[in-house]
DNA sequence: CCACTAACCATGAAATCCCATTAATTCCCA
DNA sequence: TGGGAATTAATGGGATTTCATGGTTAGTGG
């Protein structure tokens, strides 16, 4: 799998009072050229506190990663069992919202709540997928990157002197 | 098999006095953009003490790919035997139900009773197909993900303070 | 007639759309 | 190349629509 447009950069923007969010014109980009949809999908991050995002045509592609590995193994209960089990953890435990015309979000509550997302809601582009953090966990997280966290602390810095 | 349209997310609804439920406006979409019915086809999990349900152009697919498995396995009499129960299954053991103009149906008793659905159902999109759980025993189930049951926590929580 | 169900209204909450504002970027042409 | 002029972005607020849900009524078939 190798996808031709990948997500980068990063952006700090604001949570209103509905739970309206924008998501940065530049993730929106690729997310279009990925497909035609106007939708993300939200997950809470495996190791992170914070959010995976991805467009829906990169949770189709994961889904027929894991058809395909069933297919293969069959037959053992175990795998049957374990199969169902990531089945529900990619479906159920994910949520797909779209961005309206002028690219905003209605952060649902229930992953508003896993991401531990406040008044403001970082993007950070990771290839394949983008993260949505809290700054202030980001700028806490021992296992983040030095530098990564002074661009967090620029992006907070810049939004302050407005 | 690569479908265009998944099922996707998680809902809480209310079964009121007269057995009536309404589908969760999500699934909906993907059900009427799959095909054109506005009807789910409801059968008992073959693993877990919920409901699958699906839409009938899936239960068509479904089909057809159990034809194919046949004329593939050639004639062994355990072959044929394998899959005239599966057939059985997938299409005696169903039930087929409309909803109406606001998006619900009126659950058939025999399927309530099977899935153990009380005065909640429990919608999770699971891709190519969602089930429906009675709350309660999902959480007690140790086969699903801590993740998941969170998720089924704060449905309830989420519902408990209206 | 009676149980049951399909078909309608009704409602409050929540989500979505639409318009307005501001700030920042990009364009363009003198 | 310097500055407007035009566009795009992010955000706020209000109006509108959708959604889940309750209730009522009218068929319908046993």
């Amino acid at each position: 799998m190798a996808l031709e447009h990948l997500f980068q950069g990063s952006a700090l923007n604001a949570v209103d009072a509905k739970g309206r969010v924008s998501v940065p014109a530049f993730l929106r980009g690729v997310i279009e050229r990925r497909g035609d949809a106007r939708t993300i999908v939200l997950a809470k991050h495996e190791a992170f506190p914070c959010l995976s995002a991805y467009d829906p045509a990169y949770a189709s592609l994961k889904h027929a990663k894991l058809e395909r590995l069933l297919e293969k193994e069959e037959t053992s209960p175990d795998a049957a069992l374990e199969y169902q089990q990531r089945n529900l953890m990619a479906f159920a435990a994910t949520e797909e919202v779209p961005y309206d015309s002028s690219g905003r979000i209605l952060f649902p509550p229930l992953m508003r709540r896993k991401g531990q997302i406040g008044e403001l809601a970082l993007f950070l582009g990771t290839g394949e997928t983008f993260q949505i953090w809290n700054p202030d966990l980001l700028l806490k997280d021992p296992r983040i990157p030095e530098d990564l966290k002074d661009i967090a602390r620029f992006r907070l810095e810049d939004r302050g002197q407005s």
